[in-house]
DNA sequence: ATCGGAATGAGAATCATTGTCAAGTCGAGC
DNA sequence: GCTCGACTTGACAATGATTCTCATTCCGAT
């Protein structure tokens, strides 16, 4: 809608580095955490810039965002199509699912019940095999 | 498990109070609103035990906790049986929804990749039809 | 190389939520 | 009805994530 495709993200080196850090990780991770992994690797970048680049990501779509159980945004690479997380609460690991049966389930009884515009948010949580 | 079930929750004025304003209400609110509310109402309660007394209903189960969108705990009293919830992004109507497919499915999922212990949040937002 | 606008960063500000701890309240037993 | 100890409360401080501010810096088209 507002999305004008335009919307020129400039490929700065601060956001270069956010992405190849959620790409190297692979799991879910907080704004601050990234910002830890950065600034360990001697990449010096503001914790500012970490919480707009990943902001910007969401909004493109190019991340996944998600709120922890504790309530925190965490972000994560993920691919394109339309998916939900199985998310390990101790270790983080993460396996995308997709479930098309509950896309269609969703969208029944939001018709049902003279909804449009419809979204839905489902994560599961559970504790993976090795934790 | 956890739960003796003598966890004796002492039925005080600010705990009935708070009871109350979320069963007059109907729709889901933040510990901050029902704090406005019951000061509103002249019943003087501290928000701290607002937060506290909304943190153990929830864990007793009588009133269901989600995260707005904007990230905040929002709180509801709700039916015993557990269920999801459709709510207009507009006006906060909010219906109640079972999925025992659902619930089957995330099981399902959740077993097929060696996850135990397993909780799902699913929340379905739209516009409702008089909006 | 230059310019304008977008991006950055250091720190302050915000805001929900939680912790602290002395004072108040409940209710079982006397 | 009165007492005592345990549970609760509330005013306020503390925390912690996220956002805001704004002067400085960087990008990239000219």
């Amino acid at each position: 809608m507002t999305n004008t495709d335009d919307s020129a993200l400039r490929p700065t080196r601060q956001r270069r580095a956010v992405v190849a850090a959620l790409q190297e990780c692979g799991e879910f991770r907080s704004a601050q955490e990234i910002h830890e992994v950065l600034r360990a690797a001697g990449d010096n970048v503001g914790l500012s810039t970490v919480y707009r680049a990943l902001q910007a990501l969401a909004d493109a779509g190019q991340v996944d965002m998600l709120r922890s159980e504790a309530g925190e945004a965490v972000y994560r690479h993920c691919s394109d199509s339309h998916h939900h997380h199985l998310v390990c609460r101790t270790c983080g690991r993460t396996v995308e699912v997709e479930g098309p049966a509950v896309e269609t389930w969703t969208r029944a009884v939001a018709d049902e019940h003279g909804f449009t515009d419809v979204s839905h948010t489902l994560e599961i949580f559970g504790t993976c095999a090795s934790c």
